[in-house]
RNA sequence: GGUGGAGUGGCCGAGAGGCGAGGCAGCGGCCUGCAAAGCCGUCCACACGGGUUCAAAUCCCGUCUCCACCUCCA
């Protein structure tokens, strides 16, 4: 079967088709650095993620362009309130998403532009859009460029929405506009706003206009995939769209958009307060766990958010984690690289289907530990290679240097030597069947934070988490 | 009001006309000196009311509830 995916537009799956032979384009909406990023943020990183590795994994080339919005009505308030310069604001909460990706095992993107940098490209895109008739210059004298949505007939069509039905843009002042629902390209500044000049006068762009000039900028003027959360199609990408489609940019060719994590029902949300942030998140279970939480449920659906689904979700990744590591133990390195199962290629296939894709990678857990009891160790070694696979199209292999415990390395070899004294001397105790003695032992190592377990092929031993 | 989406077993969460996804928890068993880990079995669910069909969680009609977007949002 082919690649699909679920295309918002169309409503409907479609079979994928690259613009490029080889190559896939795909440009995802970043974040608005206000704020540092909650968990509903990096699940849409997470999900796109694993998006490109599936294309990687299929021989693709992507070229991924994730923007940051690093100017915004929100940075200078918040700005303004700190009393340090917006540059402060959007730089420090960048490096707060930047940490955040990378702590979670999100691929860096080929390219990450930021809106200010590219106020030229934004100047062309409304200077073409002025010629065509698209946009105009307020008659205000405010410095603010509107958008034209009447001149522009196919306004809608993304995300469903009948011209007459959609209510007025707040963005700008209703007097300057010739219709409610024209929208700013670019907002003229106002006494103390950060500032850009322009033909039209100095002000700072509108949300929309950034990320049509940097996606054709970056990706030309017809790209694969746009990605970003369901809450962007309106009004955002029909805006993004609506600017380059009358620009004469056919654009994104397929858009796909992740479902919202919720917490109690509702949308986790910088303006409801109900954030979590990765920190506090990552103090609870491990990023590699927390990842395996954001990447399980199908990205388009709905994702509510307890303590209880989260700890599930590290119990179910320890028993992936536990299989590979005995197996390990047992048949030696697990190698990369092996093919991943069919079924699983089928369901990544099938409009990301990463639910059913985790079935199989459950499926082979279990029978990887039924080969290892029984000592099938071809048999095991066989389905750990192929387990290890899948996870690292998941980014989710345990092994990678993502995740692999990096600090304790040297120390862990130190611990083994004395833990094997120890259990030298429980295993001589159990042989003289004085169990008082040997579960002391075994007591003794659990309060040092040192699980024993007792194996076919003799004693082993784990750290305890939490 | 407009536009989308959703309601699945104790919990999380897939699927989408006939074959019990998977995980977590519980229970029973196997293994073990006892554990732990693991394995096997068990728990046979699809908001409600109608309808179509040999067959409906899945299609159709209606009802209820919830969510998202229409304002900044991943």
């Amino acid at each position: 079967m082919s690649l699909r995916f679920y295309d918002t537009r169309a409503r409907t799956v479609r079979d994928f088709v690259p613009l490029n032979e080889g190559r896939v384009s795909l440009y995802l909406c970043g974040a608005t650095v206000q704020a540092p990023p909650h968990i509903g943020h990096i699940r849409s990183g997470v999900n796109f993620d694993i998006l490109r590795r599936w294309l990687v994994y299929r021989g693709y080339e992507v070229v991924f362009c994730r923007n940051v919005t690093d100017i915004d009505d929100k940075i200078i308030r918040v700005a303004g309130a700190e009393g340090v310069q917006w540059w402060e604001v959007s730089e420090r909460n960048q490096r707060a998403f930047t940490y955040a990706y990378d702590v979670l095992g999100c691929l860096p993107p080929t390219v990450e532009p930021r809106a200010t940098g590219h106020v030229p490209e934004m100047i062309g895109l409304m200077e073409r859009l002025i010629e065509r008739g698209h946009a105009y210059p307020a008659g205000d004298g405010s410095g603010d460029v509107y958008f034209d949505v009447p001149s522009f007939p196919e306004y809608g069509a993304l995300s469903n929405q009948r011209v007459e039905a959609v209510r007025a843009a707040e963005d700008g002042d209703e007097r300057a506009k010739h219709d409610p629902r024209d929208f700013a390209l670019w907002k003229g500044a106002r006494p103390g706003e950060p500032s850009w000049p322009t033909p039209w006068g100095s002000g700072r762009p509108g949300w929309h206009l950034e990320c049509s000039a940097m996606a054709t900028k970056y990706l030309g003027p017809v790209f694969d995939i746009h990605g970003g959360g369901i809450d962007l199609v309106f009004p955002h990408h029909e805006n993004e769209t609506a600017q380059s489609n009358a620009a004469g940019d056919g654009f994104a060719r397929y858009w796909l958009h992740n479902g919202m994590l919720t917490t109690g029902g509702e949308k986790m949300s910088k303006s409801l307060g109900n954030s979590l942030l990765i920190p506090e998140v990552i103090r609870r279970v491990r990023p590699v766990e927390l990842r395996y939480y954001l990447g399980q449920a199908h990205y388009r659906s709905g994702l509510d958010y307890s303590e209880e689904s989260l700890q599930e979700a590290a119990a179910a990744y320890q028993r992936i984690e536990g299989f590979l590591t005995r197996a390990g133990e047992v048949t030696g390195p697990v190698p990369e690289g092996a093919p991943v199962p069919d079924e699983f290629a089928a369901a990544l296939d099938d409009d990301l289907g990463v639910s059913q894709a985790l079935a199989v990678v459950h499926g082979h857990v279990r029978e990887g530990n039924s080969a290892l009891a029984e000592g099938a160790k071809e048999r095991a070694a066989e389905l750990a290679a192929r387990l290890r696979a899948m996870l690292s199209v998941l980014g989710l292999d345990p092994s990678a240097p993502q995740w692999a415990g990096s600090e304790e390395s040297g120390l862990r070899e130190v611990v083994d030597v004395l833990v094997s004294v120890a259990l030298r001397q429980r295993q001589a105790a159990r042989a003289r069947r004085d169990y008082a003695a040997a579960d002391e032992i075994r007591d003794q190592l659990a309060e040092s934070g040192i699980l024993v377990e007792d194996t076919p092929q003799g004693p082993r031993w784990e750290l305890k988490r939490g």
